[in-house]
DNA sequence: CTGAAAGCGCTAACAC
DNA sequence: GTGTTAGCGCTTTCAG
């Protein structure tokens, strides 16, 4: 059997009360006494058990995070890959630890809350891109669980972490105008994800200030998807510009021009958003928004941690992180016949 | 408070005993009682608590998997987001769940093990490329700890979920020569790490067989170290094939070759490990060996939880996974001056 | 078949 | 200061 704080009171001579004391660091333990127990543990190998903890305090410290993708989707995303990879980093030195589940569908992702919250296993969540008719939300608030939301928060009150993508859009769209793009399309994602919605109108706003009719195609996320999407769209229309929903989908619609032709820049122009890694991989670049999320995912991380930690119900607060365009070479301006 | 068995019992008029009876699925239930006690648990929505069962039972039905990776290096790197969502869909089925942890160095990883397994928040663990000179394992014997490990195990007699490197090296590097490149080179990672000896050791064997001089390069993981190392070895050589270590790692390679005004394919053939979607984003198309990750991942999870579940020691077992080429535009053969 | 009772390892009053 | 005690919510003998 494992050593347990009896074990350890029994070496010590002490009661294992006291030893509990030592772990938390209670003051008022004779200084002897301490010596004697925190040598006992370093000679046993001692380590609290976190289930008994976990059992006792209320608290497992583990944070949930669960995704909602078709099957292997989130494998070559990008911005899952950063979202997780950030989360764990941020958690790190913290005593939380990161709890992640897949699920298939909005049905499927219902019932991985239940298990992950209604049996305690997590004491917090992180909710990524809920979706406008949501209903998860609504139970979460009733139960009073403690969660963020990395997304659109649509109006509801809660805490929330955000890009403005209305914005972002709008000034994406609008560096394509300025560089003398006309024909300016977009590529969204599917109707009623917050993130797609919110960058179709801002895409819309620039396109009307700038008196331009627009043209939006949808395209489920990744990169079979807007390859496919592309295809059709490119052969359809004479674009010289597109709006990309994201990094990963405009690799399939780099894929997608190659095919058949299209060269991009020269031919098309191309904006996207998220400034992965992604973006040096393509021929001179891809211009993209860099929508900050290291600093997203650090802001709501801490704002979980301390609803997790205080027991008083703070106001919902709402942060924007603001972005920032990167240029590269694919929304270069045509100069004669030639890039700029 | 939550509603407990306790609760339970007390609505359908029995013993809290037999509430967990009926929970367990024990057939010396009486229909009537389990048919009330399941109808009060309904009524009130009642949910076990997993933290009470985790003390009770030893075991908390999480999977442990510590990725150690320097700062923001697994953002971008295919092979652990495919490792990630591959091992967060197979769990998914069962009843356990990923625990997600982030180690900057070895002797971070190893205090990352403590606090996950000496504390027993996790049942067991994955290993992933395990070091060749790793303590870790050793404990982990020691402590007889449940643990399944994916690469090569060394020699070491434990559990282990692996594709033969040097056969899919060998693979690669003789695809190049039979497809007519003579002066092919080798990018690998950094020495030490088992998969990339192992597939400079099966690169080597190819040339050796074949009565060419063999030439190794060595390069941190990565995009940039790739991008970096690669730009200094373009211009020492004038390779006509190169073996990349992984995908990843040939987009910087990519990149670098562009810089320099080197086409791929035509100056440079490539062939690379992985087979990820990254493949598809460079033009023509890497070639690249699968490695078949997702039955691997398979396979280790249901082993895994075997070892925590059973609790006789079955034999170390080690699989082998195989490995296929697919041949893409990155490895074309050389015909007059252009290419097939 | 079912209830009573004994813990799992730890925390936190509550006494002394 | 420190020990005693009472649980956290659940599983699992052990009697009946």
């Amino acid at each position: 059997m494992r050593v347990t704080q009896q074990e350890i009171a029994r070496i010590a001579n002490v009661s294992q009360a006291t030893v509990s004391r030592v772990l938390a660091g209670d003051v008022r333990v004779e200084p002897e006494k301490r010596t004697a127990v925190l040598d006992a543990m370093k000679r046993s190998n001692y380590r609290p058990d976190v289930r008994a903890q976990a059992l006792r305090r209320k608290r497992t410290c583990l944070i949930g995070l669960v995704l909602k993708r078709s099957d292997g989707g989130i494998k070559d995303d990008p911005f899952f890959a950063s979202l997780i990879s950030e989360l764990a980093r941020v958690l790190k030195p913290s005593k939380y630890h990161l709890c992640l589940d897949i699920a298939r569908d909005s049905s499927d992702q219902s019932s991985v809350y239940d298990e992950l919250l209604r049996s305690r296993r997590v004491d917090g969540l992180v909710l990524v891109e809920p979706e406008a008719d949501d209903r998860r939300l609504i139970r979460l608030q009733e139960d009073r669980f403690p969660f963020v939301v990395i997304g659109n928060p649509r109006g509801r009150a809660l805490h929330s972490f955000d890009n403005d993508n209305v914005l972002a859009a709008r000034m994406a769209t609008m560096h394509l105008l300025d560089n003398g793009f006309r024909r300016v399309g977009m590529l969204a994602g599917p109707t009623g994800v917050t993130v797609s919605d919110d960058r179709v109108l801002g895409y819309r706003m620039a396109m009307s200030e700038r008196g331009f009719s627009d043209q939006v195609w949808h395209s489920d996320f990744g990169f079979e998807a807007a390859c496919t999407t592309a295809e059709s769209l490119l052969n359809d229309s004479n674009l010289e510009g597109l709006v990309c929903m994201d990094d990963f989908m405009a690799t399939g619609v780099t894929r997608a021009a190659r095919h058949l032709g299209i060269s991009i820049p020269g031919d098309l122009a191309m904006v996207s958003f998220n400034d992965s890694n992604l973006c040096n991989l393509i021929d001179g670049g891809l211009t993209s928004v860099n929508m900050n999320h290291e600093t997203m995912i650090r802001e709501a991380v801490s704002k979980l941690i301390g609803l997790i930690e205080s027991t008083e119900r703070s106001e919902p607060s709402r942060m924007v992180i603001p972005c920032e365009l990167k240029v590269r070479g694919s929304s270069m301006r045509k100069v004669g016949g030639g890039l700029l």
